[in-house]
DNA sequence: TTGGATCTACGAATCTCTTCGTATATATTT
DNA sequence: AAATATATACGAAGAGATTCGTAGATCCAA
């Protein structure tokens, strides 16, 4: 796990990052049309919120053709569980554990999500 | 537990809606002094931001006496809930499941605290 | 009672993020 | 080849958040 600081994504930014990560490396036309399924949003914007994103070093590009291609530079686990860590400092105190008993309290969770928790849980209590 | 529309804090008010969470209602100075254990923060800055957290409905004040007495205006637990989904929603795709097993996987729960998840997992399986 | 400390109110500078218009280059179509 | 479509680059406007200086009121200590 890559514990060089990751630079934080704005919430436009994580929108893309969506797209990315569930589509793969992808072309601007590509990412503008899947965001605009959901939200009205202008070509050029999208393309200015990847090149920052390259600047930033969330992305990374393909300059070889006229279209370029980007792509994610860390995977979605390594940015969510950077994201996690900051929001369970800033939102929960850093108390993981409150996070997870919120989350479960009010989750509609089917008994199978739920078997897997607890096969989790007894996979960490064998390591101590 | 309130459906109403609750307004988003920001960065800057997180930090603030901590300390009255923690240590309840409190003056400027008291919330400036624990702002500053962390960083260096202006008083005037930390008053004016109390001050637009009365306004958005993030916080109360008394203005009985000259110096004004400052306090939360919902939960800890029911901001939390309200932030903990739409962090699940622009994090983890709306899966819940998906940040809890992220965030067992990498913290360091003690033995007492994951029997207290196990047991909110019964009642939860009951319940169906 | 006068001077310094402490409080609130307010406005404005600054920063960041978002959004898009325009310019320019390249491809595609007619 | 000319017109149209599509791409990148760049700059800058607009919105929101953060920060703090300054003014004016009140309290407190010498």
């Amino acid at each position: 796990m890559s514990t060089e600081k990751m630079p934080q994504p704005t919430e436009g930014e994580l929108e893309i990052l969506q797209v990315l990560w569930e589509y793969g490396a992808a072309t601007v036309r590509f990412v503008n049309d899947k965001l605009n399924e959901k939200r009205e949003v202008g070509y050029t914007t999208t393309l200015k919120l990847l090149q920052i994103m390259v600047e930033k070093g969330l992305a990374r590009r393909d300059t070889q053709s006229r279209t370029h291609i980007y792509e994610t530079s860390s995977s979605e686990a390594d940015m969510q569980q950077n994201l996690l860590q900051k929001f369970v400092d800033s939102t929960f105190r850093g108390s993981a554990m409150k996070l997870v008993l919120q989350a479960l309290g009010n989750s509609d969770a089917s008994p199978e999500e739920l078997d897997e928790i607890k096969n989790l849980i007894d996979q960490i209590e064998k390591k101590s």
